[in-house]
DNA sequence: GGGGCCCATGGACATCCCCTACGTGCGCGG
DNA sequence: CCGCGCACGTAGGGGATGTCCATGGGCCCC
């Protein structure tokens, strides 16, 4: 039976000698003696089970296996040459990896258009992008030690933070809903059902906080949320981007309540202490 | 400065190190001592410059840099098997190329369904397919030493022949051509512009083979002949697949001719002795 | 506290890989 | 036609390399 093991150096004298044309000229190309290359290709053969030189010649050249082989060799070359490239970036301080967390509520273009521009420049960084919303984006951050972090509720633990540009957001309900028209005391507000995301923390310092409504429905995200105020179902705070075609056309309407109809989220850009060249790429590219 | 050779067995080790969590267990999965792995990392961490487990617990844990370099080991393991895959078919007898030349005139889409089920299957020919037209043909065939060949002229080399199913083809004129109208003789087509395909063979017997037109116009495919004709520059055989909506919507008609309006290409597959398995495999799918 | 794992080191040793030296076959030019 | 250059190939040796065995020590769990 034949030895099963194949090694790089084999496929480089391959590949070699496949580039040069001569066993001579592929040793010089190696740096090595000819003799090194006549080994290694002699047991790269010995390895496959055929022959990949065709010898009948007095000069030798490939065998049609032989350029088989060759090009899944190339293959395995270039993946090896992958991995040198990302060593190298890596051995330059990159980072390996990179999470972000980030909250759905604010507008995701940027941050998308940062990594791909990271990708785009094969930065050896595995970037992993994830949306949480509100208390669910501190959770994640934690939880997976994340390295960035975009967030509306200040996080518990102690991050330098980069104030983001605010979201302004208005409290609205369906034209068709009894808030949409005419004013509304807190009392008034109460008797309805307010609609909130994932249980919306005190510290996000919303107006409704005292309310204390009736009945509250908990959702999982804004685009849930906006289905609901919608539906008629209830009434709460969506983000005027989200809800700008909305308005216009009068779909929803702000509920002039006697405290406030409107509210300014303030995201920031979170992070540790000292970040790495592919989180100060992208810190640099979002704020 | 660092070794910057890298060996397979370092990244099998690398990746059984991940995989089983532990060098005992890594060592065991490949089937050798457990200081063969120790030794096979260090010599990697040596190689690449920096730390790939994290020792500074009493459990070893791969690092950061390790998981994202074992990423890229990855890439280059599957690209190993990949070649692994190749080599273990091409031991089975498979042929390592696979060139087959046809000629345009027939329905491609048998050959590339055989073709494209080949490639699903993972077979490790690499398969080259070349259109050509009549005389053409057989030139690339010999020239490039294919080995399979659908032509309609019959070759001049000694070959084994499959027939395949007649194709049709009409003598034709635009609408507004004068031939198109009326009945003629050879006389009377010889005044007009005949439309051939590469200088058409005289080992194809057509009709018009005795024309010799006053003028004769050649084309490098069907394509540029059915503008032609659609352009009343001139008249000429055309594969009714190909102008069966002229046909029918009267835009070209077929020449009343005195001698034929009809004729059979008879195309057929010529291989030469003995075809290897991925030939076979077409042979076999479009006969 | 002891048994069970696991990582780690050191030394021994067989194998492997590469080199030097030399031989052979072929084409080419004087 | 015969040497010369070039390229492939073999033989053998020696140093590097990879693997194993034996041993030690740390930590968890029972």
């Amino acid at each position: 039976m034949h030895r099963v093991d194949i090694t790089l150096d084999q496929l480089r004298a391959l590949e070699a000698l496949a580039r040069t044309g001569t066993f001579a000229a592929a040793a010089a190309a190696l740096g090595r003696g000819h003799t090194s290359v006549l080994y290694l290709i002699r047991t790269l053969e010995d390895a496959l089970g055929f022959a990949v030189v065709d010898r009948s010649g007095y000069r030798t050249t490939l065998s049609a296996h032989g350029r088989r082989v060759l090009a899944s060799a190339r293959e395995v070359l270039a993946a090896e040459a992958e991995l040198h490239a990302a060593v190298h970036e890596l051995r330059a301080g990159w980072e390996p990896t990179l999470r972000v967390v980030f909250d759905g509520i604010v507008p995701i273009e940027p941050l998308l258009r940062a990594v791909g521009q990271l990708a785009r420049e094969r930065v050896p960084t595995q970037i992993d992008v994830r949306a949480e919303f509100l208390a669910g984006v501190e959770d994640t951050f934690v939880r997976s030690a994340a390295d960035l972090m975009i967030a509306v509720v200040p996080p518990a633990v102690a991050l330098t933070a980069v104030p983001l540009p605010a979201l302004p957001a208005s409290l609205v309900a369906h034209r068709d809903h009894p808030l949409a028209h005419g004013r509304h005391d807190t009392k008034a507000l109460r008797r309805h059902l307010l609609l909130t995301v994932r249980g919306s923390d005190p510290r996000l310092e919303l107006p409704t906080a005292a309310i204390e409504a009736h009945a509250t429905v908990h959702l999982n995200d804004f685009g849930a949320k906006r289905a609901a105020v919608l539906a008629g179902i209830g009434y709460g705070w969506l983000p005027d981007a989200l809800i700008a075609d909305d308005l216009a056309r009068g779909r929803v309407r702000r509920i002039a309540w006697t405290r406030a109809s409107r509210h300014r989220f303030v995201p920031r850009l979170y992070h540790r202490g000292h970040p790495g060249p592919a989180a100060r790429r992208l810190i640099a590219a979002i704020a």
